[in-house]
DNA sequence: GGTAGTTGTGTACGGCTGTACGCCTAGTGC
DNA sequence: GCACTAGGCGTACAGCCGTACACAACTACC
C-alpha cells in the first residue's frame, strides 16, 4: 500500500514512487513560464506549482537551466506536432489561407499561453546556444509544413508573417479583425507571377 | 573593519554634480538589457556599466522597475525616430520595398542589438501594463509611417512581417539572403487587385 | 525477520538581490 | 573664515535564490 492514502493533516504525504513526477514538474515549469516569465521561474515556484517538495527539483533535474531547456524542448515538440496536425487536411491555397488564419487567431490548438511560452523561448535562445537548436528545429519543421503548399521563399515569408501577426495580436489590447488577417495572409500566399518590385 | 574601503589610487572620485548622470544610467541599462537580458538587469550590474555608485540607482530612480520602464521608453522613442527618418525620403512602392528590406537587414540605423532590446521590451510588456502603452505607441507610429504608402491592412501585414523577419533573422545562425527578403517584402506590398483567396 | 540497497526529501548554506538611510562633502550666503 | 543646506553615496539588512547533502522511508532479497 504505497498509494496516496494521505489523510488531510497527515504528517507524511507519502508521495513515494511517483513515476510521472518529472513530467509533472516540466508541465508546471511551462505554466510558471507562461504566467510569470522565464525570469521569475525559480525552483521554489515550480515546485509549488507542481506540488512537489523542493528537493525533487535537483533530484530530477541537474540544474535550473536543465529544467528550463527540457521544458522548452517539450513545448516546442508539442507545438510542432500541433502545427503539423493542423495542416494535415489542408489541400490547396484556399485551405492554406484559412488554416494560417486559424493559427494566428488561436483556433489551431495553440492559444495565447502557448505563444507566450514560444516567445519566452525565442528570447532565451537569443542568449543560450543550447536553446538555439530547439528554436531552429521548430522553425525547420514549421517551414517544412508550409513548403508542402508554397515555394521556399513564400514559406519563409509566411512563417515570419505568422510570427509577427501573433506577436502583435497578443500584445494588442484591442481585438484584431479576423477578416483582415485573412486578407493579409492571402496576399502573402499569392503566387509570385506578377512582380511588385518593378511597379 | 568590515568595510572594503576601496583604495585603488584615488580615494575620492569626486564625481559630484554630474547633470547627465541619470541619462548615462539609462544608456547603461539598455546596454545591460541588450547583453544580458532583462532578467539579469540588476542595480549593481547597471551601476557598474554606467560607472556610478550603487547609491545613485535609488537616488535617481524610484525602483528598478522604474529604471527599466524609463530605459525602454527611451529606446522605443529612439527607434520610432529612426524608423520615421528612414522612410522620410521614400517615394513610391519601389523605394518602400527597398527601405523595408534595409530595415530588416539592419541597414536602417537599427542593428541586432536594438532589435534585441525591442524584443525584451515586447516580452516585458506582455506582463507589465505600464510597458504596454510604450509598445502600443511604438506600433502606432511605425504603422502610421507605413500608411503613408499603403492601405491600413497592408500596413498591418507589413509591420508584422518586418517583426517576424527580423526575429527569424537574429535567431537564425545562417545568414539570410537579402534578395529573398526583398522578394517577400515586395509580395506583401503589392496592391490587392488580384485576390489570392479564390485561387 | 533482517539487512542491503534505492529512492525521495527536509534543511542549511553561501551568495546575490532591491532598497533604505546615516554620514560625508561640495556648494552658498554671510 | 564659517555655518548651513542640499545633494550624493557607502554600507547594512532582510529576503530570496540555486544547490548540496545527510538522513528518512520504502523495496527487494535472503
Amino acid at each position: 500500500m504505497t498509494d496516496v492514502d494521505q489523510v488531510a493533516g497527515a504528517s507524511r504525504p507519502a508521495r513515494r514512487h511517483d513515476p510521472r513526477r518529472a513530467e509533472r514538474i516540466l508541465e508546471a515549469a511551462l505554466d510558471v513560464i507562461a504566467e510569470h516569465g522565464v525570469a521569475a521561474t525559480t525552483h521554489r515556484l515550480v515546485a509549488a506549482a507542481a506540488d512537489v517538495p523542493l528537493g525533487s527539483m535537483t533530484y530530477h533535474f541537474r540544474s535550473l537551466a536543465d529544467l528550463r531547456a527540457q521544458a522548452f524542448r517539450r513545448h516546442a515538440e508539442r507545438m510542432a506536432v500541433t502545427y503539423e496536425a493542423h495542416f494535415r487536411d489542408v489541400h490547396g491555397l484556399e485551405d492554406l489561407v484559412e488554416a494560417v488564419t486559424d493559427l494566428v487567431h488561436g483556433d489551431a490548438g495553440a492559444d495565447d499561453r502557448d505563444w507566450a511560452i514560444a516567445y519566452e523561448l525565442y528570447l532565451a535562445a537569443l542568449r543560450d546556444p543550447a536553446l538555439r537548436e530547439v528554436t531552429e528545429s521548430w522553425m525547420r519543421r514549421s517551414r517544412a509544413v508550409l513548403e508542402r503548399f508554397v515555394d521556399p521563399t513564400t514559406s519563409r515569408g509566411l512563417d515570419a508573417l505568422v510570427e509577427g501577426l501573433v506577436m502583435h495580436k497578443i500584445l494588442s489590447t484591442r481585438p484584431v479583425p479576423r477578416a483582415q488577417t485573412r486578407e493579409i495572409v492571402a496576399r502573402a500566399v499569392r503566387p509570385a507571377d506578377s512582380r511588385g518590385t518593378s511597379a
